[in-house]
DNA sequence: TCACGACGATACGGTTGCGTTCCGACGTGG
DNA sequence: CCACGTCGGAACGCAACCGTATCGTCGTGA
């Protein structure tokens, strides 16, 4: 007489293991470019991690919690600062990374879904600008403020304004329209970005 | 003896009552606002709109059929293009007919929320596309067109990067930054959209 | 005048997810 | 060597919503 239903894989230890941590945040991850925040559900993820709902439950308390330890883990990484020596290449640059990431797929689901979500949970709206608009506001303040010492912009230029310009573009095209980027568009949104900011 | 519960308010005839069918499309909007499309069901709308799981029903097949619908009518209004005379003029007429649109409390949380939804669902994104995007593209291509005629702008300038540079930092600072506006913003926006153009 | 059909209300069975509680299996650290 | 605590799995009662059906009420158009 075999098994009627076939028996689990080994189970774990004392400890949490970390392997089923590692497959809980990637299920989440794709829980979330495939259904959004709002839709997202605990059993949903177990089911794709292919571990038991309580094994989420014995590390975050709620859908909330887990989605901001894993943005908040986002946020720790940081984002380095370009510095090629000229306004137009560190812009570029930035915008190199950046149009890099929100082709990712799962990056160019993920992030606009969180940032609606953001507008009406304060908690998701701190996490996540936390995690994406205080580095890019970092990183465009500091090519801003060098540019400003080079003499290729005046001292008084804004630097939030400059994100909107530089950074504006690029979400719009990527994020909101869903249009494909023709060859050399980085390029010539660098120039059209520098040109808007010496204005 | 008198009604244990309240007796409900005098019912319909036989047409279906147009006041009825306003007050689910309000308060469709209002709960598209409120919680989401995602999130958003049948009877909360009915529960809001005041009437009858029913009275939705007759009229709409479903939840995507309504919001479909409802989309769609926005697009039948057609976006007036400006002609002032100036590329910069014309620029600054569309920034801040947009610019008042998004800082709308209800369309700044439905406009982008459509538009996650719309990456997962080629229904909504046809709808919000013809909704939406066509008539801003539309409206840009022709502020292009006469800006070329008029010598302001070369003649092979692409009307798709053109809206890219004119939306995009607009739509980036009130809906994904959301931070409120400075005093002269639209106006200096424009102006940083027209050298960017001319770059 | 009166049949028609929309009206709100209510109830139905079904589905999904919630958060919790068991269970037996299992491996590690004391 | 063995107690501890995690493992996946299963079931729990609860809540919300689904889409449908059936009420009695009531206004309109023929």
């Amino acid at each position: 007489m075999t098994e009627p239903t076939p028996r689990r894989a080994p189970a774990g230890a004392a400890v949490l293991r970390e392997d089923v941590t590692e497959a809980i945040r990637a299920a989440v991850f794709e829980e979330l470019a495939a259904v959004g925040f709002a839709r997202m559900s605990i059993e949903g993820i177990a089911r794709r991690a292919g571990v038991g709902k309580t094994a989420v439950y014995r590390r975050w308390k709620s859908k909330l919690s887990l989605v901001l330890d894993l943005v908040g883990a986002f946020a720790a990484q940081g984002l380095p600062a370009p510095a090629t020596g000229s306004l137009y290449g560190d812009v570029r640059a930035l915008l190199e990374v950046a149009s890099h990431a929100l082709r990712h797929p799962v990056a160019s689901q993920v992030i606009p879904d969180l940032l609606v979500e953001a507008a009406r949970n304060p908690e998701i709206a701190e996490a996540v600008t936390a995690a994406l608009l205080d580095g890019q506001q970092g990183v465009v303040t500091q090519i801003v403020r060098e540019a400003a010492e080079r003499g290729e912009l005046p001292e008084d230029t804004d630097p939030g304004r400059a994100l909107d310009l530089v950074v504006g573009p690029l979400y719009w095209r990527l994020v909101v329209v869903r249009t494909p980027l023709p060859p050399g568009y980085v390029d010539d949104l660098a120039r059209s970005a520098v040109a808007a900011l010496k204005a």
